[in-house]
DNA sequence: TTCAGAGTGAACCATGTGGTTCAGTATATT
DNA sequence: AATATACTGAACCACATGGTTCACTCTGAA
């Protein structure tokens, strides 16, 4: 469950503002990569590669319609990254309410 | 929400599965930087830079005792990233479930 | 007081990343 | 047919990353 390809790669796909930038703008419908870039700030080229590491993922699905691409949010639902994350909450939580409380928070304090 | 370094971070810090392994060890109570180098089959002066960016991130805090340095779960508890992922997920539910799926399918079937 | 062990810091290396420009291809539009 | 538009591909750049080695400091133990 840890060592998967795809989890490194959805979370580096998630750690870049212009990505999730792209995300949400996807979320409010389909776009074009020039539709995309313009509010970005950034060449058309440079997002080109942005929606090719979001698509690779399967966080968007694009499709060649004429000259343009269009892009959509994918069908893969961030469930991996939930799932691991949720495994990884509950995790702390249970050490943090547990017996082992007491002595973390004890020494612990300093963050 | 989007435009977070913190959010950043921590997602780059969790896209690494040495990190992630490190945490996993971490939720089975507290570890020096040599116990977790070892496993992980890298050098500890590795090591400690992975330890460094999770601690950066407030996934781990670390403790210097005696000439050994502690490492623990830290308090953060994945709770930005959570909070965004959770977000999404809803957007991506909404998307597909609601009044515009039809219109969506409709022009998306390629996957 | 030596001496071994745990970690740190600096330097280095190969590779990846986020961005650019420029030249090209394919498709609309006139 | 000519031209403008939307994207693609290759080359390049600066910088970050994951790892190493080597020399060092600090601490615990004999």
């Amino acid at each position: 469950m840890v060592h998967s390809e795809l989890l490194d790669s959805t979370f580096a796909a998630l750690a870049d503002s212009t990505r999730r930038d792209v995300l949400a703008r996807l979320g409010a419908g389909p776009a074009t990569v020039s539709e995309l870039a313009e509010p970005a700030g950034i060449t058309v080229t440079g997002m080109a590669k942005h929606v090719r590491v979001l698509e690779e993922v399967g966080l968007v699905t694009t499709e060649k319609v004429g000259r343009t691409r269009q892009c959509r949010l994918g069908t893969e639902r961030l469930d991996d990254a939930m799932l691991w994350l949720n495994f990884y909450q509950r995790l702390w939580d249970r050490r943090l309410d547990g017996l082992d409380a007491y002595f973390t928070l004890q020494k612990g304090q300093d963050q």
